[in-house]
DNA sequence: TAGAACACTTACCGATCAGTAACACAATAC
DNA sequence: GTATTGTGTTACTGATCGGTAAGTGTTCTA
């Protein structure tokens, strides 16, 4: 039952029991992103290569053979994956760009949406599996992606340097750290943790915007 | 020929061709090491569940079965690439522990160490593989020395914010987040790339202390 | 100099797994 | 009523790969 009919039912609606064709189609959807999203919690927890597609269609109370109705290969399953993960950190990171602010909000603001989205399954799929397993032609697909989401990240920090709400650091350098400590996140980030996402991204941002030491002189740092 | 016996060859020493005993067991162990650190190396390229061990002894000029006359299974050269690796972790954190300065010299010393050795073979072997892919035995066994060594980098940021050479951070979320950034440098650094681990390392660590925001007022930090 | 130990080979086995062929059965369309 | 389309099944194949059996030549030992 779509959720279009189960509303109806709820609201006694007499509702037809026959699916038009447009519930059919919309159907579909739904089932592909569930094949998407379930493969992608599996791929987090044991690997791409040690999560075999049987075990997939086993969570899905269905066969293997019925997930090539949704899906062309394996691989297809972990590009979609992939790129739904890195389609998010994007539309966040552009999101925040267009947000009010100095250039410092605006990087705050990407670096909290980019916490959030490493612990949800795409976004902890692009960490802890990646486009690495894929054959080059989509594998190189998305690292042209990534290396566009990775700029518009650095562009955020190289306007913070610009309009001095940022120390003068080198915006490669900071990214990669930045990146880094938040990807992280979706290395050990837990949902039955003791932390929610906001809270933890709000610990982790404050000491990358502040650092960790009480009085810190600024050493290596570029001209 | 093992060190010992180029170097006479080198001094034109007239060296016995017979092997000692002792240099046959001596020979062993420098093969068991090539084995581990070339697999580590391939597993660090293309993953573990992708490394055939074929592929492996290929790399070393030998065949598939002559990796079994120096180690047990695949599982066991995994486990112990990991497991050198946290022992370099472990060595240089206690190593930095004993170093002088303040608690903020000690960590900064245990910083440097850490982004060094990620990306080292077995270091980075640590980062992009870890122990997830292992039966539960040897698994758990690695986890808990994990979990140690992160106690160890908690206890300097602790001893840190006692003598009020560290802000007054979450000791737990901070060594994620500087564990994280350091981290990641295991996973982009190319040993072919512009930069050197200890200019990364600088710079990473330069960000970490001091923050990247001009005028960070502290928010959320624990009381 | 017999034979034990070492180091490594060729040839193979068994299990796993991505992907496919062919079929079953319902709902819909004509 | 019959054909068609949608959605799933069972049964299978082919390739890969971890691991082993058994043998070969060489080096050291007694």
């Amino acid at each position: 039952m779509t959720k279009a009919a189960a509303l109806k039912a709820i609201n006694h609606t007499p509702a037809s029991p026959w699916r038009t064709v447009r519930d059919r189609g919309h159907d579909r959807e739904i089932k592909r992103d569930a094949v998407l999203r379930i493969a992608a919690q599996i791929f987090n927890e044991k690997g791409f290569h040690a999560t075999s597609l049987d075990e997939v269609a086993e969570r899905l109370n269905v066969t293997k053979p019925t997930l090539y109705y949704y899906v062309k290969s394996k691989d297809e399953i972990l590009a979609e994956c992939v790129r739904t993960g890195l389609e998010m950190m994007q539309s966040a990171i552009a999101r925040a760009g267009e947000s009010g602010g100095t250039a410092l909000d605006k990087l705050v603001a990407a670096m909290r949406q980019y916490a959030e989205i490493v612990t949800m399954d795409f976004g902890m799929c692009l960490i802890r599996v990646g486009e690495d397993p894929l054959p080059p032609a989509s594998r190189d697909a998305l690292r042209r992606l990534k290396a566009e989401i990775d700029h518009e990240f650095r562009h955020l920090i190289e306007l913070g340097v610009a309009d001095g709400s940022l120390r003068q650091v080198d915006p490669k350098l900071a990214a990669f750290t930045l990146a880094g400590a938040l990807s992280w996140i979706g290395r050990w980030y837990r949902a039955d943790g003791e932390l929610s996402p906001e809270q933890i991204a709000d610990h982790c941002i404050n000491v990358l915007l502040g650092g960790i030491a009480q009085h810190h002189i600024p050493n290596g740092a570029p001209a």
